[in-house]
DNA sequence: ACCTGAACACCGTTCAAGT
DNA sequence: ACCTGAACACCGTTCAAGT
């Protein structure tokens, strides 16, 4: 009965129950991937019973969009730290991101399993498309920087699906095809 | 009693209850979308119990995989027939065929939950990329062709996955960005 | 307000048993 | 050989009940 005063067993059960859910999820998505990530093994792993989520994040479909937000998070944050590194550099970083981090970066397009209207996501979502056009407008002043801008996102977004993917056969997946294709000023459709 | 006379109430249970449930399956698949195709639903739409796939497909992946590879032949299909339409021809096939068929598209591409070793999506990849080697290697003479293939086969297929899991912001999405990239050469990286 | 525990309707997979 | 039906261990979600 000496629980309330928040003993080292329970860290939180208070208010931030939410974030907790969302640190173990990350920890069960690093562990399990994204086939192990269910409402029930997040609860599991953060203490509390299988319907606690519940008025932390909804339902399963908040959950994963929590996560997702904090996805866009991270991959603006290195996008905006390789901002002057030009459009080749803003791609490399975009496949590392995902090489870096495979099941969190497929969960961010999983479109079908996120709840879409979530704040944090829209809001993560927006922030990350702004860095990007800042980013793009910078080179591309010339021609429409929207269609350079596009060019640009499918290429890089493709090559780390397709990658992530294992969609590649070993002549394309290798580095000396792939290391030119993120090397260079990509894509100039005209 | 006179049920092995083939009634017209169960056309299967021979030896193509495999192509029975394909069938299934994939009315499954255009009526619930991805998330509805289970083992089960497969089972009971093709009217059988939801233990008699074990011997037809193995386990869910294996159907899953079989499903896949029928949609790699139909891509290939389009693309063998639209050959002659040069490097943005195919780009273009590629992206009306993904937004024609989204949840086989997605599926094709699941890779986690397909069972790759699965000869028949092993070869309907292989099949895939000997036509899409064979109409870049027309046009693309100079340069390197592999670079080439990678770099067209990932701006159309992120192009492709970007559209299907609502990633593009409307000013991105519009007819009159999307068409423009569509209708060029693609990506002359160098 | 926030969390629990039981309950419900689904899964995939296994396995003895039928034909 | 091929299929069935029961069983098992999981799901997501709901809801009365506790604090």
């Amino acid at each position: 009965m000496d629980v309330k005063r928040a003993g080292p067993r329970r860290p939180y059960h208070h208010g931030n129950l939410k974030a907790a859910l969302l640190d173990a999820a990350e920890r069960v998505l690093a562990r399990d991937g994204l086939a192990g990530l269910t409402l029930r093994a997040a609860a599991r792993e953060a203490g509390v019973s299988h319907a606690a989520p519940r008025h932390a994040v909804g339902d399963l479909s908040g959950l994963l969009a929590e996560l997702a937000a904090r996805g866009f998070d991270r991959l603006r944050a290195r996008m905006e730290a390789e901002a002057g590194a030009g459009v080749h550099g803003l791609g490399r970083c975009y496949v590392d991101f995902a090489r870096g981090n495979p099941d969190l970066f497929r969960l961010m397009f999983r479109h079908e399993r996120l709840e879409s209207g979530r704040p944090a996501l829209v809001a993560a979502r927006r922030a990350l498309l702004e860095t990007l056009g800042r980013s793009m407008a910078r080179e591309e002043a010339g021609g429409d920087a929207r269609l350079a801008m596009l060019a640009a996102w499918a290429q890089a977004h493709g090559l780390a699906m397709l990658l992530l993917d294992r969609q590649l056969p070993p002549e394309l997946a290798s580095d000396d095809v792939v290391g030119p294709l993120l090397g260079t000023d990509a894509v100039h459709p005209r």
